[in-house]
DNA sequence: ATATTACTCTCCCAATCGGTTGAATACAAG
DNA sequence: CTTGTATTCAACCGATTGGGAGAGTAATAT
């Protein structure tokens, strides 16, 4: 249980850590949408969102498909899935150990 | 079912991004420890993990109780908590919205 | 009083990040 | 073919990041 250098974990945690990025992913969760559409809703750049949705993408969260002259994008929450499980994990562990440290110094006072 | 820039949610995500820190944490599960203690398990100075744990503190998920010349660490889950309800609401919404589009293109096949 | 230990603080460095602008590419429409 | 649209690519900028080195501070040990 040391180190833990589960891979993409580092990409998923990197790219929900971006107010902006989640906001695209909430805002992809409403359906596909072109990136052009997405730029439209934020304070910025076109090219802003773009290098935004290319985080999304390495991180696998978000799917490309091209068609014609724009490129469509797909929410796909498999490795928020994995991130969720992992997170909720250790959590779970941790909570665990801190009940028992308090029960132990109640027991004792 | 914007933007959500719920405080501290940037700085938790931005602190398990990175494998260093969620390998201290995971260490800190085990009980208290100090600075110099933390940095003999890594590959690193101790200016380095005390860097890091900096980042950890800022995130609340480590606090510090400084005993004699000693900084002792230990670990607090809660935000850790919040971000994982989050992580896991924001989940289940997509999935279902996902399962939702799929039973559609299936019925129209 | 002096050393040693346990840290932090301040600078340094190269790399990455979030953002911009401008050019290049690819498709669509006239 | 020309124009306009959708998007990426490339360069750049200032701020942050992950790391190291060294000085400084504070507490313990001798």
């Amino acid at each position: 249980m040391g180190a833990a250098p589960r891979p993409g974990l580092d990409q998923v945690y990197g790219a929900i850590a971006d107010p902006t990025r989640r906001a695209i992913l909430a805002t992809l969760a409403g359906g596909e949408e072109n990136v052009g559409g997405l730029a439209g809703r934020f304070p910025m750049s076109l090219n802003a969102v773009s290098k935004h949705v290319k985080v999304l993408e390495r991180a696998g969260l978000v799917r490309r498909r091209v068609v014609g002259r724009e490129h469509l994008l797909r929410l796909n929450p498999a490795p928020l899935r994995e991130a969720a499980r992992w997170l909720e994990h250790y959590r779970a562990f941790w909570d665990a150990r801190l009940d028992a440290l308090e029960a132990l110094l109640v027991k004792r006072s």
